[in-house]
RNA sequence: GCGCCCGUAGCUCAGUUGGAUAGAGCAACGGCCUUCUAAGCCGUGGGUCAGGGGUUCGAAUCCUCUCGGGCGUGCCA
């Protein structure tokens, strides 16, 4: 268990004991000043409020209860203010506590469906799919890490009209002899030669027409040219994730098509139980929980006057199956937040159909826009969308260029600088988008990612090849490095307390799927690790064993937990740089 | 019109179910390398938390109004 949790329960038990009511939260938090302690709990304050009476005697007598409650484990408990409770731990218990295994609080495991990247077949992969796959793929990694089941579901994008302008298009490539893989080697000018094409050709425009219409009614000579189309389509996404360093595979693809099947049923069940109805034409459900407040209830479509389904009924189709088929407990939708209206939509009907349970949760998790420099949404110079596989390779040349600038001296090899501008290059891009608050727009800038100072990728690879070093150049092998910490500097005790709230903070994350809460809690570890590294010397003379020991082992367990948060976010680490 | 989101230092961003004196980084300025990687550390300056009103022991945080910006809003996804 947790310190935090720890100090919850006997300040919980507390409150009992002083006749508070059970729905009163001990909010202990990590103190915010050295004077203050090291943790503080706030709940007698609201209790007092609660109950009418004064806060600071209620909070006396949770003082009195918890210094026998925490005997031992706590130097000081001060009654402080209104009735702030400022509790300074000793260092022996910090000390224990660093030395027990990290467990986990017991929390259910859950199968967990993650929605992200989804990206449209129809084209090359851009910097819009960047922030669903990158924020995805890390929350995934967290909820797997914390022994959910994560089924991953990457929602792609391959059933629009366009297909029959690219399949009438390759078609046409294919009979003048071109391989199909080398036609759509670059899907974007493909799709460029297609549209002009549709717009200059009548003829090839109305092929491209009726081939939508077999296509959709399952002509099998349209079919074989689509999934010749979809399938190297889906390589060059899933090369991607690769160079990427995201999880997903082709086999985690599940794509729109792929409710084709089930559109009828939905439609069918929906206008059978009245919650859609038959509105000029269209087949619409109202929705009256997003009524605006006129009372006009929100209408989503789920089936075109004349025929035809909307993404709207895909959705339901797709949560319909998460729930019944794959079990989840839990939909995560890694989704643009201009969607939030079609998710709310989407879940309410959902429910209300009972396409899934009461008890299964479903969560948008919508993210903000990616903006250029000039706050305008990320363009390349000439006003085009910038494609994923060029921003990477930027990414990775410039990285390249500081990486050897640093390395001028160095007696690493070129093949481990490449690697490891790589690693620098792929992380920069990624941490620059998962340390920035999930649901606010944010602002792309390859000079501050790449700073290498402050709140960066880098500079958290730094502080870990920095321990690896210390522990190279001492000769000591890092992973089996065991010794008891016992914490007397400042900065000792303060890396000591950041470390000991590691699982709580991904427990956190786990729950609200923010990643920048995990990127702003190794940031600050690699800071206080900074500091402590500064102040206490490990190798030096004059460092006394048991010390020495000591502070190698605070600097392992920083060690550790940088690699493994840094992994949880995707982020490749190395033994030196 | 209606709905959702946002507004915090010159810039980029944090800020926990309301907690004590609103924090980082960049930029500016000043220190620290014959000693574990200076891609670092220590320090200084910098704020009408868009604005008004309210709730209370306490508000960047909750309520309300105003201003400013973004996005969405019946047959694309």
């Amino acid at each position: 268990m947790s310190v935090k949790s720890l100090l919850e329960n006997a300040v919980r038990r507390a409150m009992d004991s002083a006749g508070i009511p059970a729905d009163c939260s001990p909010a202990v938090t990590r103190s915010n000043r050295p004077e203050f302690g090291d943790f503080q709990a706030n709940g007698a304050m609201a209790a007092a409020k609660q109950l009418k009476t004064n806060p600071r005697a209620l909070a006396g007598a949770i003082v009195e209860q918890l210094q026998q409650q925490l005997q031992g484990q706590v130097d000081k408990l001060e009654l402080a203010g209104p009735g702030f409770i400022n509790i300074t731990l000793s260092a022996a218990f910090i000390g224990d506590q660093l030395a027990a295994k990290p467990t986990p609080d017991s929390r259910p495991a859950e199968t967990v469906v993650v929605d992200y990247s989804a990206p449209n077949l129809a084209k090359q992969m851009h910097v819009g799919h960047l922030r669903s796959t990158i924020i995805g793929d890390a929350i995934a990694r967290v909820l797997t890490h914390l022994g959910d089941t994560v089924i991953r579901q990457n929602h792609v994008g391959d059933w629009g009209t366009q297909f029959g302008m690219l399949i009438a298009e390759l078609e046409e490539q294919l009979s003048s002899g071109e391989q199909a893989e080398l036609a759509l080697a670059d899907l974007e000018q493909f799709y460029q030669a297609a549209k002009l094409h549709f717009d200059a050709d009548p003829a090839f425009a109305d092929k491209a027409r009726a081939y939508v219409v077999k296509l959709q009614s399952g002509d099998s000579h349209c079919r074989a040219l689509w999934q010749q189309f979809i399938a190297i389509s889906i390589a060059h996404n899933v090369s991607l994730y690769r160079q990427l360093g995201v999880l997903l595979t082709e086999h985690d693809t599940m794509a729109e098509s792929a409710y084709n099947d089930q559109l009828a049923d939905v439609v069918a069940t929906l206008m059978k139980s009245g919650i859609a109805v038959e509105d000029d034409g269209a087949k619409v459900v109202f929705i009256d929980e997003l009524a605006d407040k006129n009372g006009n209830p929100s209408p989503m479509i789920i089936e075109k006057r004349g025929g035809g389904y909307l993404y709207a009924t895909t959705d339901l189709a797709a949560a319909r199956y998460r729930a019944q088929v794959l079990r989840a407990d839990r939909a995560l939708y890694f989704i643009d937040a201009r969607q939030s209206l079609h998710m709310k939509q989407v879940f309410a009907t959902a429910r209300r159909a009972e396409f899934v349970p009461a008890t299964m949760q479903l969560q948008h998790l919508a993210f903000g826009t990616m903006m250029g420099a000039d706050g305008k949404p990320f363009k390349t110079r000439s006003g085009g969308t910038v494609k994923l596989a060029d921003l990477l390779n930027e990414a990775i040349e410039r990285a390249t260029v500081l990486v050897a600038e640093k390395n001028r001296d160095s007696d690493i090899s070129a093949d481990e600088l490449a690697e490891i501008a790589r690693k620098v290059g792929i992380g920069a891009v990624k941490y620059a988008d998962l340390s920035k608050t999930r649901t606010n727009d944010y602002i792309f800038d390859w000079d501050s990612m790449l700073s290498f100072e402050g709140n960066t990728a880098p500079y958290l690879q730094y502080a870990y090849t920095r321990i690896v070093s210390i522990f190279r150049r001492a000769d000591i092998e890092l992973n089996s490095f065991a010794a008891a910490i016992a914490v007397e500097l400042p900065q000792e005790r303060a890396l000591a307390l950041h470390l000991l709230g590691f699982e709580d903070l991904l427990a956190q994350v786990a729950k609200e799927c923010y990643p920048h809460l995990l990127c702003n809690y190794l940031y600050e570890l690699a800071s206080l690790f900074m500091s402590f590294y500064e102040a206490a010397p490990m190798l030096k003379e004059g460092v006394a064993p048991a010390v020495k020991a000591s502070r190698l082992a605070l600097a392992k367990r920083s060690a550790d937990t940088l690699a493994l948060g840094l992994e949880l976010l995707g982020i490749e680490t190395m033994q030196r740089m």
